[in-house]
RNA sequence: GCCUCCGUAGCUCAGUUGGAUAGAGCGACUGACUUCUAAUCAGUAGGUCACAGGUUCGAGUCCUGUCGGGGGUACCA
C-alpha cells in the first residue's frame, strides 16, 4: 500500500474511533486529502481534513486536527503526528520506516513503482493517427511523446493497455493525396497533368512521385487514369506507412495497432454501426446527405455521410471506430491523444457516443496544443501549407530523442509551448535532461567501482542511514509510487519530469554530503548501507526515465 | 460573432483539484574543483499570479466581466 493511502486510512480511523467514543461529531462522506506540505517545517506530508470538517462538525478545525492527532497516535510509520493552525495534522515519517523500504525496492528492479489500481481493465490509447500523406512533422512530436508516456504511465497502474494508430486511409484527404501523386507521376514522366483541388504541393511528394516512376516504371503512364491512381495509392500507402513507423520509432514509440479506417469501409463495419445509428432513431436524412442527430448539448446536426454519393465523413468512420472500441473490442476507457485543431471535434464524437448508449465519461480525449519553436531568441515559425516543415526526424537528428522527450513532457498537453531548440539540443548543465541522467550514469559508476572493490552490500545495516540528506533521499524514492498514482488517475505526464528532476537533486544533495566508497576499513559497514541507497535510487531513476521512454544511460 | 485553451520571476514553464511564507530550470550575481564522474554543490537577487469584481475561515486555483495571445467554428482531417 502506498504511503498515502496508509496514512488516510489511519485520518480515517481516527475519525470513526473518535465518533464512537463520542469525542467528534460524525464525518460523514469526508473525503481524506493527504498532500505533502511546501515548508519542510509542517512534515513529510499533511491533511487538511480538519479544515473541512469544521463546518460539519461545528468546532474549531484546530480542535479537530488536535484530536485527529492524538487518536492516530503511535504508528509504525511514523516518527510523530501533529496539530498546527489553522487546522492542518502533520505528519514525519520515522527513519526506521524509511531504512525499510529500501529492500522492497531493491526487491523489484523492474517493476518498482508499479500499481494495481487499474485491476487489468482493457484502456486503449490512440495517439498520433496522422493520415498517411507525407512524413510525421514536428507538431506530431509532441503528440506521440504525451501520448506514448500516459500509456506507459497507465501501464503501470495496472491497466491492461492497447496502444493503437488509426490510419485514415479511406478519407477525402487520401483521395486528394492520391490524386495528386497521379499527377506528379504523369508530369515526372513528361506527361502535363494539372494538380487536383487543394493538392498536396510539398516536394517530398514530387520527389516520391520521381522515385516511383524509378521504381515502377512508367507502367501506370499507359493505365486508365483511376486505375494507375489505385495502383499507385496502394504502393504509397505501404511506403508512407513504412515511414511513419520508422519516424514516431525515432522517438522510442511503438504500436500494438494499426488500424485502418478503410478496413471498416471493406468489411461493412461501417455500414452496420450506421444501421445502428439508424435504428436508434439518431440518423436524420435531410438534403440528400445523412446527419447525426443533434445530441443534448450538443445544438446542431452533423454530416455522416455526404449527399451525391461522396461517401462517409472522417466524423462518420471515427464514429464507427469508437463504436468499435468500445463495443466490439470492449474497452472500458479509451484516451485519445489529438492535435488542439480537432477541438471541434471532442463534443460530437462524445455526443455521437451517448447516442449509441456508450458512456461518454469512458472516452478521454487530451488535445494538445500548438508547438511554436525559437533558436535562441529567434522564433521560427513552421508551417505545411507554405512548405516550410520541419519534420519529427529533422526534430530528432537536432535535439536527440530523449531531449525532445524530456521537453514535451514538462510541459502541460493543454499549454501552449515554446520549444527552445538550442536549449533542448545542448548538452550542458543548461539542460535538465541530462541532469537526471548524469545522475543515473554517476550511481553505475559508483556501483561498478564497488564490484571492482569486491564490495558486498546484501547484508548492509540501513539503521545507520540517519543523514537527512540520506533520509530526505529515501523519501523521493518512494514518491514515485505516488506520482505513477497521480499521473494515471489524471491521465497527464507532466509529473514525470519534474519528479524525476526531483529525485536527481535528492541524490546530488546526498552526494555532496555522504561518502559512499571509502578506503578505510571502519567506514565499510555505512559504506555498505550507502550502495543499497545509491542502488535504490538508480532503480527509481531507471523506472521514471523508462516511463518518460527516455535511456537511463550508465556512463555519459 | 460564438466555442475553447492560455496569460505566474528578465526567458521557458510547474503549481497534486480551495490550504500554511507562490516554486523550478535557464539567465544575473557570490563562493566551492589534489573528485566515489564539477554535465556538480552551497548561497543572493528577482512576483500587484494580465486586470476588475464576486463566492468563503482561506483564491494562482472556483464564478462573472474586461484586455491580450493561440486554436476551432467544412458535406477537410
Amino acid at each position: 500500500m502506498r504511503i498515502t493511502e496508509i496514512l488516510e486510512s489511519y485520518v480515517l480511523a481516527a475519525l470513526a474511533e473518535a465518533e464512537q467514543a463520542g469525542e467528534l461529531p460524525p464525518a460523514g462522506a469526508v473525503e481524506v486529502v493527504i498532500e505533502r506540505p511546501k515548508e519542510a517545517d509542517n512534515g513529510d506530508f499533511s491533511t487538511n481534513a480538519a479544515l473541512r470538517l469544521a463546518r460539519v462538525m461545528r468546532m474549531s478545525p484546530l480542535d479537530i486536527a488536535n484530536k485527529i492527532a492524538e487518536t492516530i497516535g503511535q504508528k509504525l510509520e511514523l516518527e510523530s503526528v501533529s496539530a498546527a493552525a489553522p487546522g492542518f495534522v502533520n505528519f514525519t515519517l520515522s527513519p526506521a520506516w524509511l531504512q525499510s523500504q529500501i529492500p522492497e525496492v531493491l526487491r523489484q528492479p523492474e517493476t518498482y513503482g508499479n500499481l494495481m489500481i487499474g485491476a487489468g481493465e482493457k484502456v486503449q490509447v490512440e495517439f498520433v493517427s496522422v493520415n498517411p500523406t507525407g512524413p510525421l512533422h514536428v507538431g506530431h512530436a509532441r503528440g506521440g511523446v504525451i501520448g506514448s508516456t500516459i500509456a506507459n504511465v497507465i501501464e503501470a497502474a495496472g491497466y491492461d493497455v492497447t496502444r493503437e494508430y488509426y490510419v485514415n486511409d479511406g478519407g477525402n484527404q487520401m483521395r486528394v493525396f492520391n490524386e495528386t501523386l497521379y499527377a506528379r507521376y504523369m508530369q515526372a514522366a513528361g506527361h502535363d497533368v494539372p494538380l487536383p483541388e487543394g493538392a498536396y504541393e510539398g516536394e517530398y511528394l514530387t520527389e516520391y512521385a520521381e522515385g516511383l516512376l524509378e521504381s515502377e516504371g512508367d507502367r501506370f503512364v499507359a493505365m486508365d487514369r483511376d486505375e494507375a491512381t489505385a495502383g499507385m495509392a496502394a504502393i504509397a500507402l505501404q511506403d508512407t506507412l513504412k515511414m511513419i513507423r520508422e519516424d514516431v520509432a525515432l522517438l522510442g514509440i511503438e504500436y500494438d495497432v494499426w488500424y485502418s479506417e478503410k478496413s471498416m469501409l471493406e468489411n461493412g463495419k461501417f455500414e452496420q454501426t450506421i444501421a445502428l445509428m439508424e435504428d436508434l432513431g439518431q440518423i436524420v436524412d435531410r438534403d440528400g446527405a445523412r446527419w447525426l442527430k443533434g445530441q443534448d448539448g450538443d445544438d446542431q446536426d452533423n454530416v455522416v455521410i455526404r449527399s451525391g454519393g461522396g461517401g462517409p465523413t472522417y466524423f462518420g468512420t471515427d464514429i464507427a471506430y469508437h463504436h468499435d472500441k468500445f463495443k466490439e473490442r470492449e474497452f472500458s476507457k479509451v484516451i485519445d491523444v489529438w492535435g488542439a485543431d480537432h477541438h471541434g471535434h471532442v463534443d460530437r464524437l462524445k455526443a455521437a457516443m451517448g447516442g449509441l448508449d456508450i458512456n461518454p465519461d469512458r472516452l478521454t480525449i487530451i488535445l494538445n496544443q500548438i508547438v511554436s519553436f525559437k533558436e535562441g531568441d529567434v522564433a521560427k515559425r513552421f508551417s505545411k501549407r507554405k512548405g516550410v516543415m520541419v519534420t519529427l526526424r529533422e526534430l530528432v537528428n537536432e535535439v536527440g530523442a530523449d531531449a525532445c522527450r524530456y521537453t514535451f513532457l514538462s510541459r502541460s498537453a493543454e499549454a501552449q509551448m515554446e520549444f527552445d531548440i538550442e536549449l533542448a539540443a545542448s548538452r550542458s548543465m543548461d539542460n535538465p535532461v541530462y541532469y537526471v541522467q548524469y545522475a543515473h550514469a554517476r550511481i553505475s559508476s559508483m556501483l561498478r567501482s564497488a564490484a571492482e572493490q569486491g564490495v558486498d552490500s546484501s547484508d548492509a545495516d540501513l539503521s545507520l542511514l540517519t543523514h537527512a540528506a540520506e533520509l530526505a533521499l529515501i523519501h523521493q524514492i518512494i514518491d514515485l509510487p505516488e506520482v505513477i498514482a497521480l499521473s494515471a488517475e489524471r491521465t497527464e505526464a507532466t509529473q514525470l519530469p519534474y519528479y524525476a528532476y526531483e529525485l536527481a537533486r535528492a541524490f546530488s544533495t546526498f552526494y555532496e554530503h555522504c561518502r559512499v566508497l571509502s578506503e578505510n576499513e571502519e567506514d565499510l559497514p555505512v559504506s555498505k548501507a550507502r550502495l543499497q541507497l545509491i542502488d535504490a535510487t538508480r532503480i527509481g531513476l531507471a523506472r521514471t526515465l523508462k516511463l518518460m521512454g527516455m535511456s537511463a544511460p550508465e556512463k555519459m
